[in-house]
RNA sequence: GCUGGCGUAGCUCAAUUGGUAGAGCAGCUGAUUUGUAAUCAGCAGGUUGCGGGUUCAAGUCCCAUCGCCAGCUCCA
């Protein structure tokens, strides 16, 4: 048979482990994890199928090494918590994508320093290098043995698992109902490190017991273990709250209520510009600037079946025994300018467009900074077409899509979400949007993945998941189909034979929330936004008073050349400048002293390193200028605000 | 909403077992006129989130509440 791209004899019997010693080099081997035959993963401790022609080693530094690594290390925590904490039950510890966790159920939450104990005791476990032993079970000697360890946890997994056998696996003395596999011993796993303790719901259900879960992160070596530590802390000076409060953009403020920002000058003038560029992207592709209000009667958020199945997320006010739900989002008024007057079918499609302000009551707990809150802007907009159009409005929109995720060099992938369990409208409208929606993904040449029952409740819809620059990912645009909705509020329009139709109606963001999109932006970014964005483009920095009439002068005429522009002229040194500019992540320094006025000219600096040097005032404006429309020319657009 | 942690000057953080609330930066005033990431000195800055309680004494302990953080659950 094959082993490792080798051929070699081998008997019948023979453990997976000798068999890929023999094919690899001494160093080599000491990097496999478990053994692959086919799709399937082995334990080096296990004799090669029968029916195996090709047995391949998963090395530490695989993606399925790692997996493998990271569910020891969650086994090796269980032993060492059982250990420390007898009374402690054990439920489940998977390995995740930055780690693992395992969750105990235990009688008073775990502290940093029960992480401590824990941690120390796994060095101890490492160091005796036990073994991982892999053995069958019936259910019934499964059931009998943990239910006499008390694992009631296990018994109930055991009685839903409703197989005959089962495996469990050993290491040390702790005993634990797995699939596997795992490493050989726990000589193996030489980088990990406990991270912190949350509280988690048994098998993810609020309503049932809460656990102790501990997250932990591992590794196959220590330098990969230090650089992901390193990442972590990378993400913290990202974080978008610092930077909001760093750069001055935006504040949340108690006295207002939790989800709530304050925009500052800077902040708001970010957003400014944002919608601002999408007004005018909009204008460009067909679509037509409406407005509603922010509270509507309660009697259409009935109709529209948000009031049924979203009221505890909303809020309401009365007034003269009438009351009003604050939209929490902006399809109703979409729809009633819609059935303000008699469609055509050649009026078709409609799409309407709203920078829409929502408020939704969002549980205290999932608020995060501007990435979810509870009064947010969508740059929203409904698409209200005939059947045959949708797959062609779906396309645009996509496109619209990329264009603009292009713009901020954005990476994104693209999810289908089919029918949801609560879901409203029959099978054959399902699969007709869900059809339409894969149509349009798939004759763009889009990969897409699919979500099973992700939908929303009136309609399934694509997800773009953009990827930022830390590899994490957020969702913000999303294209949803609704035939629901035209139904509950009997849009229609007069087709060609004189008949009404129903229309079809696309719910569609491009950002998603602004709020989020300037979170997501900032942390990509690191603050440093693009030219475009910055709220202030240039900084003029005298070396001393004597340069400050010239300064106003070239401030004067950067503002005329429509470049946001501001003078610091104040007694400081030049240093002390540069460095609170380059705090400020302003993309372009111009330095002023007596050389530049006596040339009329400025010393450029940017704010990436880059030194462009001595410049006459059109040139810099000119270096300025294309550097803020950099971004458009390469996505075909153009740029202008004001 | 749940579990745990936290809330001290505009910002970042100190404050022994309960014993007079401090520092750096920012701000203001003055000196300094400075060439690419922090010039020096002085001044001012607080009902320790808000409300109760225990105590001779509370930033510190207890209760309640608001908010923030991590995770869970949720996200039309």
């Amino acid at each position: 048979m094959q082993v490792a791209g080798k051929e070699l004899e081998v008997q019948q019997g023979a453990l997976c482990g000798e068999v890929l010693k023999e094919a690899l080099s001494k160093k080599q081997f000491k990097n496999v994890v478990v053994a692959k035959c086919g799709e399937t993963l082995l334990d080096l401790t296990t004799t090669v199928p029968a029916d195996c022609t090709d047995l391949e080693p998963v090395m530490a530094d695989s993606e399925e090494g790692l997996e493998v690594i990271r569910h020891s290390t969650a086994h090796l925590m269980a032993e060492a918590v059982k250990k420390l904490y007898p009374t402690a039950k054990v439920t489940i510890g998977p390995s995740i994508a930055s780690g693992f966790y395992y969750d105990f159920d235990y009688e008073r939450p775990f502290t940093p320093e029960d992480l401590e104990a824990i941690e120390a005791e796994m060095l101890r476990r490492v160091g005796a290098n036990e073994e991982f032993t892999r053995e069958e079970l019936s259910s019934t000697d499964a059931l009998k043995k943990f239910g006499d360890m008390g694992e009631d946890y296990k018994i109930e997994l055991i009685n839903d698992l409703g197989e005959d056998t089962v495996s469990v696996y050993t290491n040390g003395e702790f005993a634990d109902l797995c699939r596997g596999p795992h490493v050989a011993r726990t000589g193996m796993l030489k980088a990990f490190k406990l991270l912190s303790v949350a509280g988690a719901y048994w098998r993810g259900d609020e309503n049932r017991q809460q656990l102790q879960r501990i997250y932990g992160t591992a590794f196959p070596d220590p330098k990969s273990l230090k650089k992901h530590l390193a990442q972590l802390e990378e993400a913290k000076k990202r974080d978008h709250r610092k930077l909001g409060t760093q750069l001055d953009l935006f504040s949340v403020n108690p006295e207002v209520g939790a989800g709530m920002t304050i925009w500052h000058p800077k902040g708001a003038l970010i957003r400014a510009i944002l919608e601002d560029f999408e007004r005018k992207e909009h204008l460009k592709r067909g679509y037509q600037f409406v407005q509603g209000p922010l509270i509507l009667k309660r009697e259409l958020w009935e109709k529209s079946g948000h009031y049924d199945n979203y009221r505890e997320n909303m809020y309401f006010t009365e007034i003269d025994e009438q009351s009003y739900g604050i939209k929490p989002m902006n399809c109703l008024s979409h729809m009633l300018v819609f059935k303000s007057r008699l469609r055509s079918y050649r009026d078709l499609p409609q799409r309407y467009f709203e920078h829409g302000v929502v408020h939704r009551h969002e549980k205290s707990g999932v608020l995060h900074g501007l990435l979810r809150v509870r009064t947010f802007t969508q740059d929203d907009a409904h698409l209200i077409c005939r059947p045959d159009q949708l797959r062609d409005e779906i396309i645009g929109v996509a496109k619209f899509v990329g264009d603009v995720m292009g713009l901020f060099g954005f990476e994104y992938e693209a999810e289908v979400s089919t029918k949801p369990e609560k879901a409203i409208g029959s099978d054959e409208d399902w699969d007709k949007a869900t059809e339409a929606l894969e149509g349009a993904l798939n004759e763009m040449g889009m990969e897409y993945t699919i979500n099973e029952g992700d939908g929303a409740f009136y309609g399934p819809k694509i997800d773009i998941i953009i990827k930022d620059a830390l590899e994490r990912r957020w969702q913000c645009a999303t294209i949803q189909c609704d035939f629901t909705l035209p139904e509950r509020f009997d849009l229609s329009y007069v087709g060609e034979d004189g008949e009404r139709h129903r229309p079809v109606m696309l719910h569609r963001v491009i950002l998603g929330s602004i709020e989020r999109f300037i979170g997501v932006l900032l942390e990509h970014t690191g603050g440093a936004l693009p030219a475009w964005l910055s709220p202030v483009q240039a900084k003029i920095l005298t070396v001393t008073d004597s340069q400050n009439e010239f300064a106003q002068k070239v401030l004067q005429f950067l503002r005329e050349k429509g470049i946001r522009a501001e003078v610091d002229d104040r007694n400081e040194k030049l240093g002390y400048k540069v460095r609170e500019a380059q705090l400020e992540k302003i993309p372009y320094m111009l330095v002023i002293g007596d050389k530049e006025v006596a040339a009329e000219s400025v010393n450029v600096r940017a704010r990436d390193g880059e030194d462009p040097g001595l410049k006459s005032l059109e040139e810099a404006a000119e270096l300025i200028s294309t550097a803020i429309d950099e971004p458009f020319k390469r996505g075909g657009m153009s740029y202008s605000f004001s």
